[in-house]
DNA sequence: TATTGATAACTAACCAGTCAGTTATCAAAT
DNA sequence: ATTTGATAACTGACTGGTTAGTTATCAATA
């Protein structure tokens, strides 16, 4: 059997729990997480639900793995990539906000805002794991390139810690919106002219006035 | 038996729904629709789950009942409110925006953004009840106030039906917050300081360079 | 043949929805 | 003022369908 047939047909037990997670995500953000049945997420992974309980010991360890394998690799990935850009604190932090969209927002994990807002009550420690290093560590990102442009002139003098929450209100808004009342809309949101109004009206307001027109 | 004894004890027909109403919200946004049992909706308005069933007719007609009726009328109160500013566009929008978080946002409404965005998807109805007659009346709110800003010359030349998406996510965020990650933090986050920074960061955005300074 | 990945049938618990029975209330009769 | 009968509000035990979690069995590989 060659490589392609085996990948195909036969048994994968080291891609299983991606295929599980990837299934159980996509279903938890549509439905909820009581609302979805074991038996859908194993038949949208191709599997059986017995084979489910091989790789994960119970239902809340699914979605244990779900909020940590699924978003900490690309918030490495966009920590990796803004480690760089030191010296346009403008420019860094649009950056910042527009890898967000490119890398979680716009993709399948945009969906786990959504999901993690409506379950935090239910699992305390998922969500304390996720506000710590999920959202934490973005934060800082964030908070970084805002003070680094405030030190520079270039930003106005702005409470930095509060101003991270509302900069990133907007965006995990657009990312919920198509989990939610994508569907309700006649006339579908472009996502990039919502961003370009965001982009236009943040940086107006975060700009000291008479510093370079925003581009 | 006097007044007091009668409202604690007696049989109160007229009061039931709004009671079960209230005791469904509440529960539904702590925890989701699914997650919540209607065992538990019956106990915390103090009766029996029979008698939830004397009122409602189902499970979902619980979760209709617990939108539409608590939604619309505030919806109107703030409606009516804001008929009269029409002189000043930036003090209209201020009311407008800080009436939502006292109408909606810092009381026990504040919970229904977070409960609809979890369950759009599974009820596509009521959704499109919500998209339409809440969210659609409130953001014409908005619009209008941007649209005279821009008239008069007091706002920049935004793309008003795309801003309002914009302006509107932060407080739904806060609104959510409550509801959501709230208990993860060590120290809290106070409402009105983050207000007064998105408010300052909008107007700072809004308002056409040169114009008088924002409050 | 032994091991391992997978399954499908199974069990036990849970919960939305029902209904036969109970209690509060009130008006008419005494 | 008290009794009584009718009715509407309410209850909680029960049922049936559903689903998380288990296990006996099978099939493929080594």
């Amino acid at each position: 059997m060659n490589a392609e047939a085996r990948a195909r047909f036969s048994r994968r037990k080291e891609a299983r729990p991606q295929e599980l997670t990837t299934a159980a995500l996509s279903l938890f953000v549509e439905r909820g997480f009581a609302a979805t049945k074991l038996d859908d997420v194993a038949a949208r992974a191709g599997v059986s639900k017995g084979t489910l309980y091989l790789y994960f010991d119970s239902k809340e360890a699914l979605f244990t793995a779900v909020i940590r394998e699924g978003i900490v690799p690309a918030l490495e990935q966009g920590e990796a990539l803004f480690q760089c850009h030191g010296d346009d604190p403008e420019r860094l932090l649009r950056e910042i906000l527009l890898g967000w969209w490119e890398l979680i927002g716009a993709t399948d994990l945009g969906g786990i805002p959504k999901l993690m807002m409506a379950e935090a009550q239910n699992f305390p420690e998922v969500a304390k794991f996720y506000f710590d290093e999920v959202m934490g560590r973005g934060r800082e990102l964030v908070r970084r390139a805002l003070r680094l442009g405030i030190e520079r002139g270039t930003f106005r003098s702005v409470n930095d810690e509060l101003i991270v929450n509302v900069l990133m209100a907007p965006l995990i808004h657009l990312a919920t919106w198509r989990y939610s009342f994508a569907c309700c809309e006649p006339k579908r949101m472009d996502p990039r002219a919502y961003l370009d109004a965001y982009l236009d009206l943040v940086f107006h307001g975060l700009l000291v006035a008479g510093a370079k027109e925003p581009r």
